[in-house]
DNA sequence: ACCTGAACACCGTTCAAGT
DNA sequence: ACCTGAACACCGTTCAAGT
């Protein structure tokens, strides 16, 4: 990459960040362009998709979440290592508003930009979860597809203002279905 | 109401409902007044929102549920009816692609043409809850409003093509998050 | 009363022309 | 290699002018 281009596009997406940070998934790529002092096709050049543009803005978080399962895999035991890792990806996927809804939607696309980072992200939570339910702690009649749903979901409700007082409480609703074992509540209060 | 006016209102919810059916909740307004032979501006003057043109194509449907509710409330006993309630509604919010971020928008917002009809199914759900958390089988810490978040985030996620397979076991998986009763499991069954 | 066309300020896509 | 401006086909809002 030209020393030019380079720097176009580490400034490109410091001022992108600033525009979804206020506007969400829908902020405009003219807007992004005209803050950043570039042609609205210098951006498009760097980010041919808006799921390109995201892809770039998430992929340290998303690496991070990765990192985190691993990390919860051998220090927490299963149960709460899950119930935890469901918390920070439902935290996750409210980091911009909108964004649950490209990821879920990139969830079904291999041609999309974020595909493969949902991937990882789904396959280390399908391994929590395993996890969980060999140590009979989970119920055994889900599947990592059900478990990335109702995070998907649960984020999307938590993004909802009208939602959002109770998201807590859902996630505690949500995870004590996800939970068998009655012998870990206390790591489901940990957890909340 | 004019006669031209009356005949331009129920022509244009016919082409509305077409468009709405192919494109979802994003149907351009524009696209709409083409196909009914009409300025948009006049599309505009009979709905000045999209929120009033969802109001006046969701109404019937929305009665329907308010309806059911009180039917179920006197033919079922108190499990049966709120889960089987609960199915309609996560059904309802897929009867167009979108509705259930505009639904639950407007519930947030008391000046939205659809605010009405979402509090109404509210509270008839906020009811249905309550019998049954009277009965002993719906668990007692939640409320109208973790209903109408469950049902709302389900429906998206029954929405989301990813997901959408698995919706009948989410279904499930939440259902039986909110009945307590293990007497209930027959009810469960019936109602997937 | 009701309808209409046009002006307006947006949007993302595309591409020929520049350095 | 990389950037740019302009043309294009959209979008919803607004309003003066028509019947």
């Amino acid at each position: 990459m030209r020393a030019d281009a380079r720097k176009n596009y580490s400034h490109l997406l410091a001022v992108a960040r600033e525009a979804v940070t206020e506007h969400g998934v829908d902020a405009s790529m003219r807007d992004i362009a005209r803050r950043a002092d570039v042609g609205l096709a210098t951006l498009l050049r760097h980010f041919p998709t808006r799921e390109a543009l995201f892809e770039a803005l998430l992929c340290t978080h998303l690496d991070a979440l990765t990192q985190k399962a691993r990390e919860l895999e051998t220090s927490k035991p299963p149960d709460e290592a899950l119930v935890s890792w469901f918390r920070e990806v439902v935290a996750f996927v409210q980091s911009y508003r909108g964004v649950v809804d490209l990821v879920a939607s990139a969830h079904d696309d291999p041609d999309s930009a974020l595909y493969a980072a949902c991937a990882t992200v789904h396959s280390v939570g399908a391994q929590l979860l395993q996890r969980a339910q060999a140590e009979g702690t989970a119920r055994t009649d889900m599947n990592g597809d059900d478990l990335f749903a109702l995070m998907s979901a649960l984020g999307w409700a938590a993004g909802q203002p009208a939602f959002a007082p109770r998201a807590d409480h859902l996630f505690h609703i949500i995870a004590s279905a996800i939970l068998t074992n009655p012998s870990s509540n206390d790591a489901k209060k940990a957890a909340c």
